[in-house]
This record gives C-alpha cells, structure tokens and sequence, in this order.
RNA sequence: GGAGAGAUGGCUGAGCGGUUGAAAGCACCGGUCUUGAAAACCGGCAACGGGGCAACUCGUUCGUGAGUUCGAAUCUCACUCUCUCCGCCA
C-alpha cells in the first residue's frame, strides 16, 4: 500500500514508477478522490464539533434543572447533514483504498527499469555446470524409470499438476526439507515455526496476494484459503502489531506446502513436475528496521545460496527487473538453478524486500524513540523443495539412471552414496 | 456439538449514559541522585486522520458491524475471536 503523502507530493514521479510496473498513469484520478475526501471531512468534523459541544451543554443545561429542547433542536438540523456528509465521506474513501490496495510496490531505484524476464540482468553466478559423458535425462525420465515418481496415479487422485514420490524420493524431500531447515536455523541465524496452511483474507491482503490476485489461489470453505506460500502467514505474524525495537531484526523460517491455481500457467511446463498446484518450500522471511532492509535482502540471498553452495550446484543470480517482479516487491534476486536434464537454468527461489509496502497493508510498526515507524518486510525460498529434488536428480544423475547422494544429504540417507 | 464467562492503550487492568481518551500498575523516554550502574524520586508517554507556516486545534477509535439517544467504552441486536466445563475426536 502506497503513503498517500508521497503521491500528493509528487504526482507525476509516482506515475513513472507506476508506469516502470507496467500501469497506467493513475495520480490524477487518486488526488481528486483524496481531494474530494479531504473536503468533505473537513466540513463533517466541524459539524460534528457543533454537535459535540451542543450535546455538552444540554448535559450541563440539564443537570442544572433548566430547559433544553432549543439546543436538542438545533442538533435535529445538523444530523441530517451529518448523516448525508458521512455517507460521501465513506464512498470516497473506499474508492480511494479501492485503488491503492491494487497497485504494485514502487520498484527500488537499483532495479533494472524493463517490461519482461528478457531485461532481466544478471547479478552473479556461482560454480560450474556440470560435465557428462552420456546424455542426461530430465527430472521426470530418471524419476520415472527409476519407478519412484508417478504422475499418472497422482492425476487419479487428483487430476493434473500433481505428483506422488514413492519410496526413496519421499525420503529424499524429506531429507532436503531437514537439511535446509537445519542449515538454516542453526547457521544462518532463523527461527523455525510451524505454522496453519489456511488463512483468513486479510491475512493474504496483507502481503498483497488479495484482492488483486484471488485467481491465482485455492480457497477452502467459506472462510479460509489455502497458502501459495509461507510467506504469508510469516509475515503475516506481525499484523497490526507494534513492535519493540529490540524484537528486530525477526528472521523467521517454515517449511509448508504451497496451493497454487497457477490460472494463467495453462500448458506451460506440463511435464514433470516443475510447476505444480501443490509444493513444498522452505521459505525465510525477515521483519527489520527500514535502514536495513537492503543489506538483509544480501543476507537472505546469501542465507538461500548457502544451501545450492553446500549442495554444490551451479546457479545464477537474477536481478529482476520492473515489469517481471511480483506485487509486493520493491527489489527482487531470482536464484536460477542449472538443470542439465532440461539445458536450462530455472528459477528455485525468489528472495524479495517489500520494504514498507506490506508493512503498511498489515499496519506493522516499531516503535522508536516514541515513534511508530513501518517497518521493512522481505521474504524469500530457502529453497523450494520440489524443484531443489529436481535438480538434485538432474545434477546428480549417472550413465545407469541411478542418483549420487549429494555429501550432505548423506547423513539422513545412512551414509550411502547412492539413492537405490 | 451443549453450557457458561469474557474482549478497554505496547502489556496488565479499573470504569457500566454527560470534562473518561479513558484510573492504577508494568514497560518505555527525559531528568535528579551516583565514580558508573541499579534502586529511589520528579516529569513525560495511545493510535490514526482533517485544518494551520506554526503555537495549536478539531475529528475518529474501548473486538467488528448496525441500532437506541441531544450525547455511548457504558444500553440493544448481529457477527468474530478468546477462555472454562461437558461431549466427540487425531
């Protein structure tokens, strides 16, 4: 959500930041409704002063035991005026919160100004790819041949975007979710929650998936949605909440499925399962103080690389730019994973700082020297855990289709070098 | 699912129709004292918004939403959430 100050400011400035998002100029619309709002509230609270202070003094008027009903009169009159003001006011300011909660976060001035992945820039790159002397087979054949994915019984079960891990691959997500947990909470310095899969809306306008992006979501019964990430009941912790200054920096992480409709993915990536409706992830989420945010987004990019480094996967960095990031994010580093399977690098996290954009959708401050302040949010994957699988099975691959157990998954996997 | 109790500022907790934006305590900030710290003492301290260059001033907010009233934290209704007991259950 946008401080309407800083639009009232500098209109024309917020509609170039605006524009970088791929949105239409919109300042002009948002000043005359504000301006609109301003007017009438001024005029409402006056009247409501002369209320006020009437009905105090048919409060004194009465307890001296002397008449009234001239003063009662006079407020009759203004009440219908109040009533009518009051209803304009609330139009005009519901058009207004209308707008704000549906435009996405100014981008940071170090982000790469573009309109798809294709200006995207490159931040860093780590490792090398690896070499084979035979082909290598993508996620799915050595998974499939190896009988320990199915897609097919998963689409029984639950139509298409699924799958079922049998065996040593479920352990073997297991395994990744414990290793990058462990690593995580004992070295990289995050607290570890457990947490609820379903949340209510306002939790989810919170970090910005609603009201904008509902399609994207699964809901379950009346009141509750299924989570695209845990992202948003992380974050969402601090929710209209005033914090201490000695609570921060908070460093938060969970390990949740993921729902996702993926609504607008329809017949991309359909084999294997690369983009599915339901993953699972790690993911790393940080509540600091405003002067901090950008060297905490370093410190998380470098929290969820320390995973790929220790796996001893070829990666790159990614700095999106304007037009390919998501909602809520003012700067955002795509981790992209080798997949030699695919001859592809793909995105296995997305590390993220909103500085005060969901702080002020959730109404999150700190308190500072008797201020309260918004404070800064990031999130980001440490990592997903489904495609960190692929990779692995990618990267780890040998001529006879059987996997290398990666050095440090070894220790949740009795020491063998090898999955079967 | 049945029965009851409750929701007030960062926290605990008084208030139950008219200087109550709200006692008191804790926390926090400033000061005195101290070599320094603690303790003690003194002072300050809700949020959000409107108007004003400013001093300041006005409005809204006591779970949420409606209602009664000249006037609501206080009365009425609905909803949400929390707690206790019983039942059921992983």
């Amino acid at each position: 959500m946008h401080n309407i100050n800083f639009i009232r400011e500098n209109p024309t400035e917020f509609d170039n930041y605006m524009k970088q998002r791929g949105e239409h100029p919109i300042s002009n619309k948002i000043l005359e409704l504000d301006k609109v709002k301003r007017e009438t509230q001024t005029v409402l609270q006056s009247l409501l002063a002369d209320r006020n202070s009437i009905s105090k003094n048919i409060g004194k008027l009465k307890s001296e035991n002397k008449d009234a009903s001239s003063e009662m009169n006079k407020v009759d009159e203004i009440k219908n005026k109040i009533n009518n003001l009051k209803e304009l006011e609330t139009i005009k300011d519901e058009e207004l919160k209308t707008i704000l909660s549906r435009l996405p976060n100014i981008a940071d001035k170090t982000v790469p100004i573009g309109s798809n992945e294709a200006d995207n820039t490159k931040y860093r790159e780590w490792g090398e790819k690896p070499k084979f002397d035979f082909n290598p087979k993508t996620h799915f054949e050595l998974g499939e041949n190896l009988g320990l994915m199915n897609f097919e019984t998963a689409s029984k079960l639950s139509g298409s975007r699924f799958v079922l891990l049998k065996n040593q691959l479920s352990k073997l997500e297991r395994a990744i979710a414990n290793f990058m947990l462990d690593k995580h909470t004992n070295e990289n310095g995050y607290i570890e929650y457990n947490l609820p899969f379903l949340v209510k809306d306002s939790a989810l306008f919170g970090t910005g998936q609603l009201p904008k992006f509902g399609e994207d979501l699964f809901t379950a019964g009346e009141d509750h949605w299924l989570i695209p990430t845990a992202e948003v009941p992380l974050t969402n912790m601090v929710r209209e909440e005033i914090l201490n200054q000695n609570q921060l920096p908070m460093r938060v992480t969970s390990y949740t499925p993921c729902f996702r409709s993926e609504a607008g993915a329809a017949g991309k990536d359909t084999r294997g399962m690369l983009r599915q409706h339901q993953f699972t992830k790690v993911e790393l989420v940080s509540i600091v103080e405003p002067q901090h945010s950008q060297d905490e987004l370093e410190r998380m990019l470098e929290s969820a690389e320390s995973i790929l480094q220790d796996l001893n996967i070829h990666y790159r960095i990614m700095t999106l730019c304007t037009g390919d990031m998501g909602f809520s994010a003012s700067k955002t580093y795509d981790i992209e994973v080798w997949l030699p399977g695919e001859n592809t690098y793909r995105e296995i996290s997305s590390c993220s700082n909103c500085n005060d954009f969901q702080a002020r959708r959730m109404n999150t401050r700190y308190k500072l020297e008797n201020k309260n302040i918004f404070v800064h949010t990031l999130n980001g994957s440490g990592l997903a855990v489904g495609r960190t699988l692929i990779a692995i099975l990618e990267n780890y691959q040998m001529k006879d289709g059987n996997i290398k157990i990666p050095e440090v998954l070894k220790k949740y996997f009795n020491n063998s070098d090898t999955l079967i």
